[in-house]
DNA sequence: TTGAAAGCGCTAACAT
DNA sequence: ATGTTAGCGCTTTCAA
């Protein structure tokens, strides 16, 4: 309604300058105390308020994070994000955030609005799609820090911050083969994306050291969501016979799987088991629950974050480049064993 | 690193002023073409990327919302924010969120910043504990639109939001009195959150329909997480035989219910039969899926947006103050009828 | 202890 | 078609 009281407002009416309404109310200590309250007074009076617009205009920093995030509603991702509100606020930074919803196109627009907007610095976690890296490497030249976090772009120098695919792919199935099973089947993600490689890797270093191949028949490829499991299954069961067990790249695509097969009556798991990299707040209430990989995601978060800081307060200070945070098994209702009784 | 590209370091190359770029940028028709073409070109060139804050502060508004969520690990907010956060980019609007973290203090506080930060105006949905309401009335006040939804506050002369809490708690009785139950019980939110009140009237109002009446001893209280749930049912079993039917306020206390239930032998639906507010994404997993309430979120959220742009656009314009979107049930295999096989 | 001047980067209004 | 002036609201610098 009425227009925002400003410095200059409280300066003529005490007057005096609106610099020295400025230093009261930071508390500068070059101004007179008897001055000082009365400014304060009848800033409160008035009710004033700081155009945060024009403090960041005339500062160095804005104290500002950009955040860039595929999407919302994702459990991983809804955890991370709000690990990395609840710190930045601790630090007094505020987070911006912007949604790619998947789409590599907007993704760089808003890297390009956030740079705009003169952030700090930029926490990313990539789109699917994401495949040209020019935007963040023009990030990183102008000289804004950026830090990706789980969904990452990796062997091109950025700074990198996960979960530990490789190494929780590989502990997995090397529980799984402890348990006794020796045919294993695969459905994994987008082939590009490195998460997808990574899950793999480890999938297969984990048989190779214990002699095991997997069927090619067995491995099979698709995306990270439930309906991906559900077709996942389905491509399985074209190509023959399914292994004794199967390790899916993502906890939905686990579910797509557990679904499909009550629908097509294969019981999980006695016909078939199942592990998978994630976890579910509702896994406990699953039937069967399901034996996968808690992702620590507020720690990544977290750690993304203050990562990001550190570059931001010293510049010129190399940070290891990928850190993979160690993960750890989740132990559930499936995987128990080929001599099947859940 | 290097300090970004203005508008004057462009006039400056081009031996013109900075306001004739400022129109050649923006494609005003009172400027020269080929002038247009050189300044467009060095633009490019140099990477140049317009000052958002500078822009803002000469604007009249900011086309920036601020959106206040308690926290963002939720059902029912993460998948509101979502649709928010793609509504308004839709719309050429940014948003700002912050997380109060269940925090009155820190609510205030945010709201704060974000006047500060002269927002267009509010997306509201309040903490469990906010009584105050103060902090509100000075917004609306000062002329700052301001729009709450799912967890609002009521007969204050805001704009609210939400799902149909009554009519979805009295259809969801309704319902299951249908199916044959006439001892009911109910686990209830926090006692001063409108959502409480809104589903415990619903509830009352359909057993009165039907001359029906609940124990006083089959009434508790509680707040609206699964640890709720879970003690929820401690004190009901403590006061007595179970009702036949437990309606709980949120879905996550029926989750409580079921996983303490099972803790303690009791089955659900034989022993004892469960329908809830609220659904999720596993529940067609969960065995026994509970029956349930559908919440529109995305709809809620985007509907919320779109009022508040509405104010924004218009603000003599007066606005319906309560709207409650309608709600649905979901059917699960909980309310499966007092001669109970699920 | 105070304030005038200049500047942050941009846009609107008004000449020329 | 182009430029000058002024102003958005604040902070920094420097002089008084």
């Amino acid at each position: 309604m009425s227009k925002p009281v400003t410095l200059q407002d409280i300066a003529n009416r005490l007057g005096i300058s609106k610099v020295s309404v400025s230093k009261a109310l930071r508390g500068q200590s070059d101004i007179g105390k008897a001055t000082t309250e009365k400014v304060l007074a009848l800033a409160h009076e008035l009710g004033y308020r700081p155009n945060i617009l024009a403090q960041k205009l005339s500062a160095k920093h804005t104290r500002t994070i950009g955040l860039v995030v595929p999407k919302i509603a994702h459990h991983f991702l809804t955890r991370a994000i709000d690990a990395i509100y609840i710190s930045a606020n601790e630090q007094n930074y505020e987070i911006v955030m912007m949604v790619s919803e998947e789409n590599a196109e907007l993704e760089r627009k808003h890297i390009e609005t956030l740079l705009s907007m003169r952030v700090d610095g930029l926490l990313v976690s990539v789109t699917e799609k994401t495949t040209d890296v020019e935007i963040f490497k023009y990030v990183v030249e102008s000289g804004t820090p950026l830090v990706f976090f789980d969904r990452v772009i990796e062997d091109q120098g950025f700074v990198c911050i996960r979960s530990a695919d490789e190494q929780g792919a590989s502990d997995l199935v090397e529980y799984a083969i402890n348990k006794g099973y020796t045919e294993f089947g695969h459905i994994g993600g987008y082939e590009q994306v490195s998460i997808s490689q990574h899950r793999f890797k480890g999938f297969m270093k984990a048989l190779d050291s214990h002699g095991l191949k997997p069927a090619e028949n067995h491995i099979v490829l698709g995306g990270f969501s439930r309906s991906d499991g559900f077709s996942g299954l389905d491509k399985l069961l074209e190509q023959g016979p399914l292994p004794q067990i199967i390790f899916a790249v993502t906890y939905p695509v686990a579910l797509g799987v557990l679904l499909r097969s009550r629908e097509l009556g294969i019981k999980i798991p006695q016909d078939v088991d199942l592990v998978c990299f994630g976890n579910s707040e509702y896994n406990e209430l699953i039937t069967p629950s399901i034996t996968g990989i808690n992702q620590p995601a507020a720690e990544i978060g977290v750690l993304a974050l203050s990562k990001l800081l550190e570059q931001i307060d010293n510049p010129a200070k190399l940070i290891e480049n990928n850190i993979n945070v160690p993960v750890e098994i989740n132990v559930g209702n499936t995987c128990v064993g080929p001599g099947r009784q859940a």
